[in-house]
DNA sequence: GAGTCAATTGACACGGTGTCAAGCGAGGGC
DNA sequence: GCCCTCGCTTGACACCGTGTCAATTGACTC
């Protein structure tokens, strides 16, 4: 509408965000989105191009917002060690949803593209430092037991989000078809590397 | 073919036990099962009615077969810990794919259909045996810590088979959709509540 | 030979994703 | 004041996997 409107696509990754928070589990559709935002599809399509690009958008803004660790403080309201557990595991969840099928597509292209690389590694990078502050509280409060090694620990968390996470893009119908597969790499090289738009 | 080809029913069951064994991540459609099962996709149909039935079909099937726990040997190959505990969930994940979501809908019919809610229980009380089993030996061989009560564990293998299943049906396209909620309601009465075909 | 039943064939509706082309309107530069 | 650009809209369309339908075939039984 008026220029005094917060910048669209801010606008859009607020909507995407609100509807993945609340709806969990609950596929959002980009027309939902756009609705949400006040705009048309077509708007959301030409900032983000693709559902995917979208959901990493997300996670990037909110990696912005700063806010993702405080996202990891459990739930006072779980019970038992497991329940709290699983609040680590569903906090993180939320906001890596698709990102983990892209690392494949990224791994793929590590041989030929060396910058897609690097900003993949430092992705990782700093998710594998996420995970270590999470082991820590984890560990603190008595949930983690003491046994594992700060590796295992990692790999543990690591592998929790993952089992949660990676069949999003595999499974979602449309992913799984070659020419959204071709699409998502595009997408993939878009976003990382180049300034997104 | 001939009469002496193994029964169709039993051999469409087969086709996909060993696509979704094989293509891991992959989505499988009804035309692989059927091209697999040397079928018609109508036969398919005829015979399941639903992608959702088939794949739950599937893990019946499997019950019949009475391996379910010889899948649970972690794998040898498995060098640390964690490994091992991921080839455990893996396993299971493998044959509940899309049992987590029909569970909702059971949920929800189990107010009105008496018959319906008894049949999902008595599946749940099987789940929980298996996991029993399945935490006995990932104590036995030192993977779990012994930290956790039995009933502790119990939900924590729980909750890894669910955050790795739950999203299945709720993502997975097509299921999303009203129209194939009702459909799949329909479908869980029909598979549940009566003898299936 | 009639009836039955399993399976085939081919067509179709549906719905979410992504694409395309034409247009529109507000702002800036000249 | 005029044009141009740019962000967005509108509306139509292709794609594809799921599920449905109707007509047909072919084998087996009675």
């Amino acid at each position: 509408m008026s220029s005094e409107a917060p910048e669209t696509r801010t606008r859009i990754l607020k909507a995407a965000l609100h509807l993945l928070e609340t709806s969990r589990g609950q596929s959002v559709r980009m027309s939902d989105i756009a609705r949400k935002a006040g705009l048309s599809r077509q708007a959301v399509y030409l900032h983000f191009g693709t559902r995917a690009a979208l959901l990493i958008a997300t996670t990037l803004y909110l990696d912005e917002l700063k806010d993702v660790r405080a996202r990891l403080v459990p739930s006072r309201t779980a019970r038992s060690g497991v329940e709290r557990l699983d609040a680590y595991v569903g906090a993180w969840a939320d906001y890596i949803p698709e990102i983990r099928g892209v690392a494949k597509a990224l791994m793929a292209m590590s041989d030929t593209d060396e910058e897609a690389a690097e900003a993949w590694r430092k992705r990782m990078e700093d998710m594998r430092e996420g995970c270590a502050a999470a082991i820590e509280a984890l560990r603190a409060d008595g949930t983690l037991s003491p046994d594992y090694t700060p590796g295992e620990a990692t790999d543990l968390l690591w592998t929790l989000l993952s089992v949660r996470n990676w069949e999003h893009l595999t499974l979602e119908r449309g992913y799984a078809q070659p020419r959204y597969k071709d699409l998502l790499l595009r997408t993939a090289r878009r976003l990382f590397v180049r300034a997104p738009r």
